[in-house]
DNA sequence: CACGCTTACGGGGGTCGTAACAATG
DNA sequence: CATTGTTACGACCCCCGTAAGCGTG
């Protein structure tokens, strides 16, 4: 048998005397009842108390006959303009007090939450956004919001995204790896082009000055970024749809490597075009598979809005705010 | 200029936000949320928390969602069917509990109060009273009602009755001195006779074998108690309507050894009618003033009865049940 | 008579219960 | 399919505000 809670009690919320040999008709001690008699009691006064609670001396008084009457001891006098507390009231004062102070303090987290002056979040990401996107953004989210404390985890796209729900923000490179939960909402975040990388007195360079498909590298001596860099698996991911094979040349620890390594004549490379800053003249950068050229998308996985959290809101503002002026820039390995 | 709080506002318990910047339109955090939110992570089901708060869920999963509204940032989450908390939950958590347990005291100490096993009764009484009548009941209740502090104070009628607001009850003998708090309640308590004690072989004893008047003992002997004895006081009361000064010749500091005095014919004694146990071959015991006789009246001052602690009307109660069989008897002096 | 606490009374909104829906194992 | 959490909706009652009463300095 179970209990159908209070079935046919049309009692909202009241004596609440379920299998309680009690039979008293006392109504239950409610929290809020006990706020006010707090803060009567520090007061010394229902008004005051009714002046800072913002509601009228009636509604405190009621308050505190509620409560004693819930307590079924009388709590306090009023004689000579002054409260006297009984010693059941001294008694509850304290319980009364510990109460305040815990719904006090729970609001100020609330509003410390609120005004981000306070708060955790819990971002992933791939290492290559980690290096490369992130810490310009999160360095002027740290200085906006010093109170938020940032914890980051990073990860393979499939696995971060498979772990999405223990996480505030997943940045994740396009495609999605893996599949993320259900409600989950992908907000676009950089766009930006890879370009390829050759010198400028190269048969590449001469052929294709407005673009070059990737099918015409086959053959060249390409010289790559780390195995797990965003670039690196973006291009090889596009060269994987035409079934070509590009034998790797030369690893290079960085993009500012790779490009030294490009002018020297040592293969061709892939950047992202925010790592060239200006005109080389040794150098030139031709769009790949034109005229669309071949981009690399950069995604954040985020809650629905109703469920995301306020550092997390602040930190997506804030990234959308800046995502036109390109704030991120160009950050040395 | 004074505020007359939120006059036009309608909003009866709502947003709260009277001169607060905060332009948000979210509802207040309640306690009564924060109790539901510490049940539900103690228990890690909103149905159970449910089932124990009596309600149904959907209550429940209603006061979690106006919790994160009030808080703004998600607290929790139902994955693969166990609770996890967010940080902003987990920290929120530790506040909730705070809380809870504040209540949780707060009932159980008003539960104690109302089953009479904790709780303090302060009384207030004439050192006669405490002599010979208050003793025996006052064990009894204690032995009741083991958890119940009582304090005692002693004190002249007078001034016990002038601080009637400082006790929970006050026994004082009548008629009463000094004024009692206006809507203070007179309980009678102890109606007792108080008799002449005389030598059976005295003129009184045989003039008047069914009560003497007290006009008649002027120039008597008298064998008094000391000055603060209530008989001694009630008598002296009597005989100061008469306009008769009885010549006090002996002070004796008991009952008993005024009765021996009396019966070695040192003079004629006014005692209590429980004082003496039995005949005396030797003494009588003569009505004071017959037919009516002279009484001596002891009451108990208490507040109304709604503004009683439950401990005094405790005691009320089994001083009024016990009052017919008489148990407090004689106690020795 | 100003001030503070209490009581009585009417109205609005919060909260409860019912019911239907979605997700999970 | 049973269990659990959520949403929508209607009704009830708590609580607030207004107003009057009352005691006190």
């Amino acid at each position: 048998m179970d209990i159908t809670p209070d079935s046919h009690s049309r009692d909202g919320r009241g004596t609440s005397k379920i299998a309680d040999g009690e039979a008293s008709d006392l109504p239950d001690l409610q929290p809020s009842h006990l706020l006010a008699f707090a803060l009567i009691t520090e007061l010394g006064s229902v008004s005051l108390a009714a002046r800072r609670l913002h509601v009228v001396q009636a509604a405190v008084s009621a308050q505190l006959r509620r409560l004693r009457e819930a307590v079924g001891d009388p709590l306090c006098r009023f004689e000579q303009g002054h409260l006297h507390l009984t010693p059941a009231g001294e008694e509850l004062r304290k319980h009364a007090l510990r109460v305040s102070e815990g719904v006090a303090a729970a609001r100020e987290f609330a509003r410390r939450l609120q005004r981000r002056i306070e708060g955790r979040l819990r971002i992933a990401l791939t290492v290559t956004i980690g290096s490369y996107y992130l810490p310009c953004p999160l360095v002027a989210f740290q200085d906006r919001y010093p109170g938020i404390r940032v914890e980051m985890e990073t990860g393979s796209s499939r696995e971060i995204v498979g772990r999405a729900e223990d996480f505030d923000l997943v940045f994740v490179e396009e495609p999605l790896e893996g599949s993320a939960p259900p409600d989950y909402v992908r907000t676009p975040w950089i766009r930006e082009e890879i370009l390829l990388v050759v010198q400028r007195k190269s048969r590449l360079a001469r052929d294709f000055p407005a673009g070059v498909a990737l099918r015409h590298l086959q053959g060249e001596k390409v010289l790559w970024r780390e195995a797990d860099s965003g670039v690196r698996r973006a291009v090889e991911r596009a060269f994987g749809t035409l079934r070509i094979e590009p034998p790797g040349h030369t690893e290079l620890p960085s993009a500012q490597g790779l490009i030294e390594a490009a002018r020297a004549g040592l293969g061709i490379g892939f950047v992202a075009a925010s790592v060239l800053s200006g005109e080389d003249p040794e150098l030139a950068a031709l769009r790949i598979n034109p005229p669309e050229g071949l981009w690399w998308r950069l995604a954040i996985l985020a809650p629905p809005p109703a469920q995301r959290s306020a550092a997390a809101a602040a930190f997506l503002d804030q990234l959308q705010q800046s995502s036109d002026p390109m704030a991120h820039g160009d950050v040395p390995v």
